[in-house]
DNA sequence: TTAGTATGAATGAATG
DNA sequence: CATTCATTCATACTAA
């Protein structure tokens, strides 16, 4: 793989979450006699079966934390679940499609190297994952490279490959409302335009005389 | 009931990193020709600290602009930062707290989850587990949710440890805050219970008096 | 055992 | 303010 030099200078502790990490499936398969000392959440099959079942099969690609809320209630029954394992699954299929064709086009470009997709490892029998990719246009390979990826914007944002596969009646929970022009936020709060931008003064009449009274009793702050 | 095993493990640390060394020190350099040690902002554990203690103890939530810098400034000489990222800090944090808030909120759930994909299954695939969850209160424990929000859920606060953040001598604590709940946590540190002052922005000219005086010893920064 | 990989978790950054 | 993207860390799991 690409790994570099991966150095870790600034670790910040990032730990536990205190969940329970049992898992083990009060579900019908006997099979996963895994361990009980799993510290992060771990899917069961059935679990990952019908979450990966409404990513690909439904197309749930950004559920809202409401049907986030839902699946994860209704995959409670099948493990231990919480919702930001939903949350963080859905958040992470995505990013890693998404790294996958990144670097998919970047390997196409380069020409021939290797990269070794699929052999999920599924140790679980059914269904195979299979990533489909070049789900943009055409695909084809008649070498016209056509990354028709730019004019975004002003600043150069992130690969554009929004899903808005297609519409499906997700949960009928409620209507959502699709107005024409959303555009109803009053802006001007703190969007801190002004830190990008960096024109404009913004000295607005807001002299909050902010002064930090800091007794730095040792700078050299000890961890 | 999902009864999970409450088994607080023992987490090591890694390693206690050192807020001194404040890393990406490029950007001074003319040019450094070395890998620009990491793109990103990552707080130093004594800004860390100093964040949160605004945050929670004083509950600054929503600073302002001006506010912004002065926190900037005072954070400087615990290593690099800028003022879009104290910004973001505050934004992410507020964002993350109110998610999380929500998930509680949220008992409501129609149970009406329409995921009805059961395509591949074929004939039998060994499972007999059943895909087919209808909203028409199955007598499965699928329809029927038990709302059992008793525990913390969804993106709680890394390491059950709130770290020392009590002791912050900085900080005057004034009666006044920005929003007039003088949360005023105890040692416990806990987060919630703070009040939604509404999408209207921040009330300009705070009366938040806190007084500026950095440090110019920047020891903190060994070089 | 160690190495490598897959993936859950966390969070900074950014856009609308 | 909400939502999402991107990157990284930590860990579960598998293979050599």
């Amino acid at each position: 793989m690409e790994l570099q030099t991966q150095q870790q200078l600034e670790l910040q502790a990032q730990q536990p979450t205190e969940e329970g990490g049992s898992n083990q499936a009060a579900g019908s398969s006997a099979n996963t006699p895994i361990r009980p000392t799993t510290i992060r959440w771990t899917p069961t099959p059935a679990q990952l079966r019908i979450l990966q079942g409404l990513y690909y099969d439904k197309g749930y690609k950004y559920p809202s934390p409401e049907q986030i809320q839902e699946i994860c209630l209704y995959l409670k029954p099948y493990g231990e679940i919480e919702d930001k394992n939903v949350f963080f699954w859905f958040q992470n299929l995505k990013a890693r499609e998404r790294l996958k064709l990144k670097e998919f086009r970047n390997v196409r470009v380069g020409g021939s190297l290797d990269l070794n997709f699929g052999s999920t490892s599924s140790t679980d029998d059914g269904r195979s994952i299979d990533l489909n990719f070049g789900s943009t246009g055409s695909t084809g390979d008649d070498g016209s490279i056509d990354l028709t990826l730019g004019s975004q914007s002003f600043m150069e944002r992130r690969g554009g490959d929004h899903q808005e596969v297609e519409t499906l009646p997700l949960f009928p929970e409620h209507g959502e409302n699709i107005l024409g022009n959303p555009k109803t936020t009053s802006e001007g709060g703190s969007s801190f335009g002004y830190y990008f931008g960096g024109s404009g003064g913004y000295n607005s009449g807001s002299p909050v005389s902010l002064e930090l009274s800091l007794n730095p009793s040792g700078a050299t702050d000890l961890a």
